[in-house]
This record gives structure tokens, sequence and C-alpha cells, in this order.
DNA sequence: AATATAAATGCAAATCAGTCGCAATAAAAA
DNA sequence: TTTTTATTGCGACTGATTTGCATTTATATT
């Protein structure tokens, strides 16, 4: 697929080389669409968002290799999917209104007391939660 | 299917019956394979255990109803699958050795305060960790 | 700038967890 | 014991994610 390359972003391709990953047009394209969301997005969005650049296998692929290398982090929220978005500074976790669906971030975590805790090497974690939020609270009662 | 009752459980069918769920035996040979399981089970893991007695959309079914009752606690651990396992007295979270398979719980918990954080009502929360079990460590440098 | 080479892509087929429709069965109520 | 209603078991299905493989493309090499 032989389109003008995005001149304006050299920091994603320099963030891939730096990985040693190829700055590839669908590679492009799945950041593209991740920095401009608000929300992690799942690759299903992603798709919707880049199918004329991609297909769904790459952009999996794509998410996987990202992920390893610390570009994107994966947000499972109990949802049946995972969702991404770009490594941000300040780590974080996240809540969902099963409401309206937004979905926002806290900064609580107890990442570090459990590996005092546990004596484990912690190499992943997940700390998502679920609810309604306090302004679907209000207007439902 | 007509196999002969255990009359070794009453306890468990008088739990269904207290949900308004009929003590099936399909039902009480997945609950007797989470009770005697010193680990979460997937699904997968109770339809190796109770194949001769039940099928595995009857497991599907029998565990989200359990789960809806409280008499199963769901735990996601990142593994693209969901576990099991019986409502105990205290409330907890896991942490999953990738080395060795090892699932252990973990006492703390920040439902409290993200729900004073966020104004949130939460209806679902997941605090899941993988990583390396001291033993594992000890044994790999 | 042209070429080599290794990585990445796009497609279709496959896998895997979980769900659904429905006729048959079994538990609990009458 | 009979009736009622929930539950089962089967097979087909969905939706997320993965895989194999021939083709293409980014980057290193000349």
């Amino acid at each position: 697929m032989q389109i003008s390359r995005n001149k304006k972003l050299p920091g994603i391709n320099i963030k891939l080389n730096e990985c040693g990953l190829k700055a590839t047009l669908p590679r492009i394209k799945v950041v593209e669409a991740l920095q401009n969301s608000k929300k992690p997005l799942s690759a299903a969005e992603i798709y919707k968002l880049t199918k004329k650049y991609t297909d769904r296998a790459s952009i999996y692929r794509s998410l996987r290799v990202f992920t390893e290398c610390g570009i994107t982090d994966e947000i499972n929220l109990n949802e049946g999917f995972l969702r991404y978005e770009i490594s941000g500074k300040k780590h974080h976790h996240h809540i969902k209104c099963d409401n309206c669906g937004a979905i926002k971030c806290i900064d609580i975590c107890i990442k570090l007391d459990v590996e005092k805790l546990t004596g484990y090497r912690i190499n992943k974690h997940s700390i998502e939660f679920n609810g309604v939020c306090p302004n679907c609270l209000k207007n439902y009662s």
C-alpha cells in the first residue's frame, strides 16, 4: 500500500525504530488513532478508525508488540475484549460507568504493597472497576 | 440423567434452593468441583472434572447464576478466560505465578478508597496480579 | 539511487471462550 | 402422583483473537 507518509509525526517513527520496529503506515495509523482518542480503544474500535490502512490481524499484531515495547498499555475492563492506550507518563488504572460508558482514570495503585506483601516480582497487574458514575447516579435517582 | 443423589452434601442443595435455584446433579457437581479445588477453576477445567454429569453450556449457565447469587466469585487473571471460586467469608484478590501457575490470595483491597475518590457506586472490581513467586525467583537465580 | 534482506502485511482459515435456541428431562410444587 | 416450570444437553453460532503463508515494504547495504 503506497500512500504518502505522514511527515507530521516523525516522533512516532523514531519511537518505533527505537524499539526495533519498522515504522509502517498501518502501525502509524494505529498509534495515531490511540493518540487522538480520549479513552482507551478496543481492537474493533481501532479497526473502524484505520480500516483504510490495515486489517484486523495486523492491528492485533501491532498492539501486541506495542504493549511488549511499552508503547501502549493493555486494559481489561471485563468487557470481553481488551482496550489499549498510549503508555502515558503517570501510572494509573480505570473505572468504567456501566450506564454511560465513560472511562475515568484512577491514580491509586497497590502494586508496591502487593510486591512487598507477597515477595512476588510483579510483571503485570490489572486494577479495574465498574459501576455507576456520580452523574448517572444523580440522573437515575 | 437419573443418578443417585449425593446425600453427603445437603448443605449445597439448601443453599441452591435458598437462591431460588433447583438443586440439579449438574449444578451440584460443579459446586463440588470448586469446593474440592485449592485454586479457582476455569470453565474448561470444571468441564474436565464434571463432563460425566453435564455439558459446557450448562456449566457456563450455572457459573453465571452462581455468581449472580453470590455462591461463586468470578476472577479475571488476564488469561483470556475467567476463573471461579466458591465465595468465601473474607473478600480477597489474587496473584498468579507465571512460572509455576500457583495462585495466591491477597487481602488488600482499594474498592472503598476508589468509591470515596470517584463518587462511583462500584458494582464490580477486579484487582489481579501476575508475576514470579518467591519460590520460583529463588530457583531461577 | 538501486538492491538485498528481514520484518511486516493482508487475506482466509482456524481457534477458543462463551452464548443461544429448542426439544427433552428432572426438580419442586400441587 | 401429576403438574408446572426450571434446567439440561445438543449443536449451531458469535465475537475476539491467532495463525499460515505468499506478497509487500521499510530499512540496511552497496
